[in-house]
DNA sequence: GATGCCGGGGA
DNA sequence: TCCCCGGCATC
């Protein structure tokens, strides 16, 4: 898991970052309805050496100084650490200037293909964690792990390779404006343009090293249209099934005026590579850039009528996108723990049962009235174990559990026992409850004075006064 | 063996 | 529903 994350940290970077359309940027200004974005096209194949140089680079229609990372000679462009906004992308050179420079004019449209131009923004409606520069890798693990929890929890098998959909799935899924020209499948979410593997902060994979070859694209490279799921996370999934708020991938091509949506990350790129680059063997440049030239598409997937969802270009908003991406408790407890508390809760909040959250709830309740008040044991065990027995035999853990909580847990420790109840099942599910460490009535009154046992302990019920 | 408590049953 | 207890698991 964590090789796979690191591995794709560039495109993680790209969070918050979309692309904008060819036609907005033509002007150098994205338009009004469209939500600021982001345009990055070529891989940045990096040359050492050029790192720390500070430049201005215009985004989102502003000035903004960044570091050189890398500066790739072959395509011109630079990669360009932008602290402020706590990401990076390529540039194209002409675009980048030291920071005495003059701005450069934008360049017009009609280029080759939207990475003819570079302009980026951070979306304005996503929630973007503004970071530190040195915490974008942070940014990027973090956001790698919501969306595998995301596409994890998707049952549907459009998964990427985890480490792509990660990058993508960050980056703001608006609408383009100029190429969207939808099948009407793709509502797009999850726009991504760019930032593959070869602008990640590792290593860049050559087009033909065997690192690029064999992790960038041996998943999904099934080439038959259809993108099996070789996500290792994915493969214990059971077949797949809908499920509420399913997030299905689609790809999309960005090339201007092309739009084509395609369920297959191979099927996307052979388009790009056939339709759009020329499918020359020989061209490494263009084997890497065709994953600049598709976008990631996240399809929300509901028990609705699927087409208007597809149709709807409000279905599949980023918000939504990111509270999937958060469903996934134990990638998150495994990926991020600081993210734990606050993550959890929507993720749990997303995708547990209702049914779940009400019998949590019923405990809760339950837990309350037992703690420290042996006044009326009677009146309380009643309620408590009418309330255990008639909610919980189907689920024996959480039965364990609560029934051991029973004294007031502050938010968080309630939210993580509740992670833990999530979390597959252990080895002590449908054993008894594990003798608590606590002294009982018996312990503390002595069987002499039975009387004053709590009434759980005289009716040799698990205590309830002295609770776990 | 003592203890804790689940499951079952009687009133 | 209250109460008790057999029996099992754990300490």
């Amino acid at each position: 898991m964590a090789s796979v994350l690191s591995r794709r940290l560039g495109k993680r970077s790209l969070l918050g970052t979309r692309v904008s359309a060819p036609s907005a940027l033509a002007d150098g200004v994205l338009v009004a309805t469209q939500i600021p974005g982001m345009h990055i096209s070529f891989p940045c194949p990096e040359e050492p050496g050029a790192g720390g140089t500070k430049v201005l680079v215009t985004y989102n229609g502003q000035e903004c100084a960044g570091l050189v990372e890398q500066h790739n000679p072959l395509s011109d462009k630079v990669k360009v650490l932008l602290p402020e906004q706590g990401l990076q992308a390529c540039w194209r050179a002409q675009d980048v200037r030291l920071a005495a420079l003059q701005p450069p004019i934008l360049p017009a449209a009609g280029g080759p293909g939207p990475a003819e131009t570079l302009q980026r923004s951070v979306s304005s409606n996503i929630d973007v964690p503004k970071r530190k520069a040195d915490a974008t890798v942070e940014m990027d693990e973090m956001v790698a792990a919501m969306v595998l929890t995301s596409l994890s929890c998707s049952p549907v098998v459009q998964s990427p390779p985890a480490g792509e959909s990660a990058s993508r799935a960050a980056c703001d899924p608006w609408k383009e404006s100029g190429d969207v020209s939808d099948s009407g499948s793709s509502t797009t979410s999850g726009h991504w343009s760019g930032g593959s593997d070869i602008s990640t902060p590792s290593p860049p994979h050559p087009a033909g090293s065997p690192k690029y070859s064999s992790e960038a694209l041996s998943s999904p490279q099934a080439d038959d249209g259809f993108e099996t799921d070789s996500d290792p996370f994915l493969l214990d999934e059971p077949a797949p099934r809908k499920r509420k708020n399913s997030v299905k991938v689609m790809y999309k091509c960005l090339w201007p005026s092309c739009g084509k949506v395609l369920r297959s990350i191979v099927g996307i790129k052979r388009h790009v590579k056939t339709q759009h680059l020329g499918d020359s063997a020989d061209s490494d440049q263009r084997k890497r850039e065709e994953d600049f030239y598709y976008t990631e598409v996240q399809v929300k997937e509901e028990p609705a009528p699927e087409a208007a969802a597809a149709t709807s270009p409000t279905s599949a908003s980023a918000p939504i996108i990111i509270q999937q991406a958060l469903a996934k408790p134990e990638a998150l407890l495994v990926e991020q723990p600081a993210l734990e508390p606050a993550l959890a809760s929507s993720a749990l909040s997303q995708s547990a049962p209702s049914s779940f959250w009400h019998i949590q709830a019923d405990h809760a309740y339950q837990a309350l009235p037992s703690i420290q008040i042996p006044v009326s044991p009677h009146i309380f065990t009643s309620i408590s174990w009418a309330t255990a027995t008639s909610t919980l035999p189907s689920l024996s853990p959480v039965r364990s559990r609560s029934l051991s909580f029973s004294e007031p847990q502050p938010p968080t420790p309630m939210l993580k026992s509740h992670l833990i109840v999530a979390s597959p099942p252990r080895v002590s599910i449908g054993t008894r409850k594990v003798r608590g460490e606590a002294k009982k009535c018996r312990k503390v009154y002595g069987i002499e004075h039975r009387d004053q046992w709590c009434t759980a302990c005289r009716w040799k019920k698990a205590c309830q006064r002295f609770l776990d």
